[in-house]
DNA sequence: CGTATGCTCAAACGATCGTTTGAATCGTAC
DNA sequence: GTACGATTCAAACGATCGTTTGAGCATACG
């Protein structure tokens, strides 16, 4: 294993890539210590209990993605009416920015995961933590599609979200083509996205 | 518990709830068995194993709702070409009535646990007895979106999927208002899915 | 009546789970 | 060098897991 990161990263590595594999109930303890080459007993530990790992795991991506989201979308804010594309432009791309990094893709299967959870603490942790970024997100919404109920509108990015939460958590088997740079790729990715939202969302 | 149904779909109607609230991992067979009033070791008894009572719950439900969405399929066939609502419509209208009879809705979260899954058997079981379905319809829309290559078409099938599985899975919590008919609502929430799935794959 | 057959039951099996413990080891500051 | 907090370690804890067993009970058939 890893040996220049600390137990404390190496256990977060570890369970980020079985969460995403195995599930969070199918991924025991044993198998995640044995993977990152740490004791068993340093779970509990450096984080008190498997539960509050979970929590660990979804909080050190989700701090540094949802501020990078807002962060754009503040950008945003300046040119005073942005367009659909682009609000959703501060959406998508800091996800699949996320997503190429490191264990980024394996996180967000561990995130698709979380959003088929309907109930549990797990669900209420992520809302009470991170539902304000997907209020702001919502609010700009609103202000651009104006001609569309709050019911209508709800509907129209619950669906939108579903989609590109299931389609991020399977980053991990697109293969880009030997001809185009991975940047190029990327950016083709976050249009293709971006369009089929936009179109999911302002559809008459 | 319900005396006039059978040990065997008492625990199946038990399975599928559990497994909607807390995982395949989550419930116990030991939760399971008591929630349907039925003994331990009837699990092992009528379906051999834990992992073929799994199999056994989605069969139920699969065979059921992949009939109905091939017989609305091949109803289209007779009048030469079907609009792409048309062909939505078969898809997702015998999902959405499912969730709306006994417990459905239910099911279609436990489907959603399903999708989450990346690995493991239970994706090749699906894959194996359910896929010529999903390739039906898959070669419906690239006969109906001549203009989009084959990744295109794949990819925008992919984000829809995952709009509708998740949306699907919601269905327990939306409320219809006082004053339209169940009827009603289903038609329009059957007419909300297919335009927006409409919209996301046929846009420019 | 006797006896198969299908099903249910309480009890137990070994395995594995998350967690706790107390001693061993490490790195530092005095 | 010694004392001390932080960390790691092997071992064990009780609980719960899926599964198996063998006796018990019912219904049907000869």
């Amino acid at each position: 294993m890893n040996a220049t990161l600390s137990t404390r990263d190496r256990i977060l590595g570890a369970a980020e890539a079985l969460f995403a594999q195995r599930g969070f109930d199918g991924a025991s303890l044993r198998q995640l210590t044995a993977a990152a080459g740490v004791n068993l007993a340093a779970v509990n530990y450096h984080f008190g209990s498997k539960e509050k790992l979970v929590e660990e795991v979804f909080r050190r991506r989700l701090d540094a993605l949802n501020a990078d989201r807002l962060a754009a979308l503040g950008r945003l804010g300046d040119k005073h009416p942005p367009t659909l594309e682009e609000v959703l432009a501060a959406y998508i791309r800091p996800a699949l920015e996320l997503s190429h990094e490191g264990n980024g893709a394996l996180f967000m299967r561990v995130l698709a995961r979380a959003f088929a959870e309907h109930d549990g603490t797990l669900r209420q942790f992520l809302s009470d933590n991170y539902g304000h970024v997907m209020r702001q997100f919502t609010a700009e919404f609103a202000r651009l599609l104006p001609h569309l109920s709050k019911p209508e509108l709800y509907w129209r990015i619950d669906l939108v979200t579903g989609a590109l939460t299931h389609a991020m958590s399977g980053f991990g088997m697109i293969q880009r083509q030997e001809d185009v740079s991975e940047q190029a790729h990327r950016e083709q990715t976050v249009q293709h996205l971006i369009r089929f939202a936009a179109a999911g969302l302002s559809h008459p």
